[in-house]
DNA sequence: ATGAAAGCGCTAACAG
DNA sequence: CTGTTAGCGCTTTCAT
């Protein structure tokens, strides 16, 4: 037998602004005002309205507002894999910037396989006001897809008709592709990430033309996973290979092949350097340290979200290409080639 | 003028039932079962309603079915710092678990600090139906009043009146103890997490009572902070401390303290035998690799996301603490004492 | 500066 | 099996 008429409230029912309203005697309208256009309601009915708001512990309902105003106020982030550690950077500054803009940034784990990428997509879709989508698996028609019902930007990858934040890899590449001359080596050996992976053609070709300006023999390997194991499994056929330098598709890679090679014994750098890409957490754990070259991952993530609340608050009307520049960071598993 | 009369959609308004409903003509709710209950109706409307659903490019209005139901299907992850890749197992079984019963599983960046954990819980709370807070820094009373509101679970700490699901350091701090025993190991450090650690105490505990029943000398040294840098500024009090094992709070401690002690000369494990724990990503990325004692990362979110959605459901009514077992990774940072 | 009233898109009784 | 109706909690004109 519920009663309506005290001012206890049941301890499971949730306040509403009737409630809030009621209680302090005004319109629910009013309650709205205070609480969203403070400066719109005079000061002591709304310090009132917030004390009794504070004192029933009341809590804007979010799926009534967000019913009401069509915006929920918050991003997704969509990352194909968290085994891979990448995203550190650009979940946090993409969180950074849309906090100051009063947005949370969520992030959905789309597990393994491009199809669950899609499905996870499909799923928080229309819990959220844009989408950014990093190294995404799925076809360049499903993410077009995907952009005539949210606003999306897609990292590390190139999409017609779609806003792109791309690391460009020459600068990082050509910073070393030089060292590796300096150190004397000849012929430099680029382990591939997927055959489908977009990044991975570009930063072959980055590669074979900063090895042609450097007078380098560029060649180019398959490997089975962008992961450690896939790095192992990649060491026979870069030993026959000959190559005293690799660069390998990602770090991931790069620490697996290092580690198979240093248990066959070879000793890096001095018979065989090794240079990673993307300068993962992670990548100065290995003895020796990973040299890599960098994404600015941070900045990605806050050039994303940006560009996300661009086009939401029609700032930005058509889609973007940024490109952001990478950098060689140099530590202990690249050097001078000092024979078998 | 809006003609309203045809079939035809702006392009930027997005259907709802009611347009699937005249454009089948069927009434709105009929269009809301064929989707929801597909069962309750009629195998060729409901096919008919399938199919002009999707030649509206229909989606279901998320918040008014959310405001309608009370329910948004999703799960709120909180970690503390995701520079800390502890969650990775995590997220992804209570991703898997949630699936299963048709919740996502979003993960919120609660940055650095205590209080932005807070706010990050509170932000989210409105669009969540529960709530996994891994190894939170807030105050207890922050988490039970967080619980009032949504359903709670919290991994690794223990929280009075709050489901909780925690690994018991025991066992495996005794496999590790007996090993460090069986080395010839006579004393044992632990290099301590934060000073308000409830993991950092239990694991404390775990390890002085193990090294009393081996009759090892347990002793206990501070740190800066549960970080690989952390880890290297320890080094001077660890050498000069003359213990020949340590177990650290945590892996990144352990990383950066072999790494700094490593520079200066010392070889591991011959001269010092380390452990971690955690095994987390990157654990064995090091070399010699990471020996560390393992928490069931995949059980706890697994577990833990189970646990919500229980109670949710109201399977399970009163707050349960869930014990998950340790267990001892043997890699080489550990071995017999070799001498200085 | 505040109140009254309508409606966002959906679901869930209740009828029929 | 399907239609009618009411209402979830909020914002937002429009009045006053």
């Amino acid at each position: 037998m519920p009663s309506e008429e005290t001012t206890v409230q049941s301890r499971t029912a949730k306040a509403t602004i009737y409630d809030v309203a009621r209680q302090a005697g005004v319109n629910p309208s009013t309650v709205s005002r205070a609480l969203n256009n403070p400066e719109r309601v005079n000061a002591r009915t709304r310090r009132f309205i917030e004390a009794t708001a504070i004192e029933l512990n009341f809590q804007l309902n979010h799926a009534a507002q967000v019913l009401q105003t069509g915006s929920t106020k918050t991003l997704g982030l969509i990352v194909s894999d968290v085994t891979n550690p990448t995203f550190f950077g650009i979940l946090r500054e993409a969180g950074r910037v849309a906090a100051q803009r009063d947005y949370t940034v969520v992030l959905v784990n789309a597990a393994e396989s491009e199809s669950k990428e899609l499905a996870s997509a499909n799923r928080v879709i229309n819990a959220v006001d844009g989408l950014i989508l990093t190294s995404p698996r799925m076809s360049d028609t499903d993410i077009q897809l995907l952009a005539k019902t949210t606003q999306v930007v897609v990292i590390n990858r190139e999409v017609n008709g779609i806003s792109c934040v791309i690391p460009d890899p020459d600068r990082g590449v050509s910073q070393a592709v030089r060292l590796l001359a300096g150190n004397g080596h000849k012929k430099v050996l680029f382990v591939a990430g997927p055959e489908l992976s977009w990044m991975s053609a570009r930063r072959w070709d980055a590669i074979s033309a900063a090895c042609e300006w450097c007078h380098l023999t560029a060649e180019r390997i398959e490997s089975a996973a962008p992961t450690v194991d896939g790095g192992r499994r990649v060491a026979r056929a870069v030993k026959a290979s000959g190559a005293t330098a690799v660069i390998t598709h990602n770090d991931l890679l790069a620490i697996g092949l290092m580690h198979e090679l240093q248990n066959a014994g070879v000793v890096i750098p001095d018979a065989l350097s090794i240079i990673g890409f993307d300068d993962i957490f992670g990548a100065d754990f290995t003895t020796p340290s990973l040299t890599s070259i960098r994404s600015p991952l941070g900045q990605s993530g806050s050039l994303s979200a940006g560009l996300v609340l661009a086009s939401l608050s029609g700032t930005v009307k058509d889609p973007q290409t940024l490109l952001v520049d990478t950098e060689l960071v140099i530590r202990g598993s690249a050097g001078p080639w000092k024979g078998v």
